[in-house]
DNA sequence: AATTTATCATAAGCATACTTACTAAGATAA
DNA sequence: TTATCTTAGTAAGTATGCTTATGATAAATT
């Protein structure tokens, strides 16, 4: 009964580490210095160039002083650009560097292929119930976690 | 279609933010200092005393220095008791103290409550449903993750 | 018996994630 | 306009998780 591995907490740590690892993998045999946070990053900042790190943060679901950290490598790999917005002076713009963008289009397939590797053993069937259950879960508990996704993007986000 | 909200990596994510910020509120609420791993540490080692370390790492999939951490804080706070062992002095053998299984036995049942709240907006058909889909990728993806499950349990080992 | 191989724990370093707290700056209200 | 409140970013500290490497020891092989 108290057994571990089957409860929810555990199993969803374990799904965590699995995919994880399944995209580090992925991204070490395609010769990219690259985790799925900073992919996240990427996408994110080509959908809405120019918005802040929290609103970054809310897009992806990360607290904010993690997604510095996050900001901070990929800046130092050049993937990303962070100037100081003039109309408000505590906000840092951020862009895709030419750079990042052309790593991310590098990335989109191998990361778009990787996703079905994500949930092993499961048939397509079970992969589309898993997914949408996950997607309730998710939406469902957004205000329990720490860094809620937020999407109030600033006037000029599409 | 690269919405980065329908992949299954970021929903596993989301879930684990979630779990994990609900098992800290419900550990703050009870005024109790612990954490999810740490707790799974005690549970494990309630089940099988005397057990190294690279075994209770291999029964709750982590990576040994990993759990090296976990066990260096649950000793700092006199819950697990770390010594050698005479036979293999390589390993250190691991038990709880008495103090160590008297909040175990305070936690368990404040865990075993917390567990509906992991799972938030589905039914209890759906939770079910969501459990045996999370054990199928779990038990298919273990040998993908960096700190597979595994329970060669020494001789002694129940 | 001597050598090689494997294993246990740990060290050092990196990347998430979190907490709390701080500074700077904008927004609001008195 | 001044005081208050809020927000953006960061610093400092903690806890998971990982990689690679190392010393100590045990097991396996020659």
């Amino acid at each position: 009964m108290s057994d571990i591995r089957t409860m929810p907490g555990h199993l969803i740590r374990r799904m965590h580490q699995i995919s994880a690892s399944v995209f580090a993998d992925r991204m070490k045999a395609a010769g990219l210095d690259m985790t799925s946070p900073q992919f996240a990053a990427l996408a994110v900042l080509r959908a809405h160039p120019g918005i802040d790190q929290a609103t970054l943060a809310g897009l992806i679901a990360y607290d904010r002083p993690t997604i510095g950290g996050v900001v901070d490598r990929l800046v130092a790999k050049n993937l990303v650009e962070r100037v100081l917005n003039p109309t408000d002076r505590r906000a840092k713009m951020l862009s895709l560097t030419a750079e990042g963008l052309k790593v991310l289009n590098h990335l989109t397939p191998i990361v778009q292929d990787l996703q079905d590797a994500l949930l092993p053993g499961l048939t397509d069937q079970e992969k589309q119930d898993f997914l949408r259950l996950a997607s309730i879960v998710a939406e469902a508990g957004n205000t329990l976690s720490r860094a809620p996704f937020r999407d109030d993007l600033p006037p000029s986000g599409q």
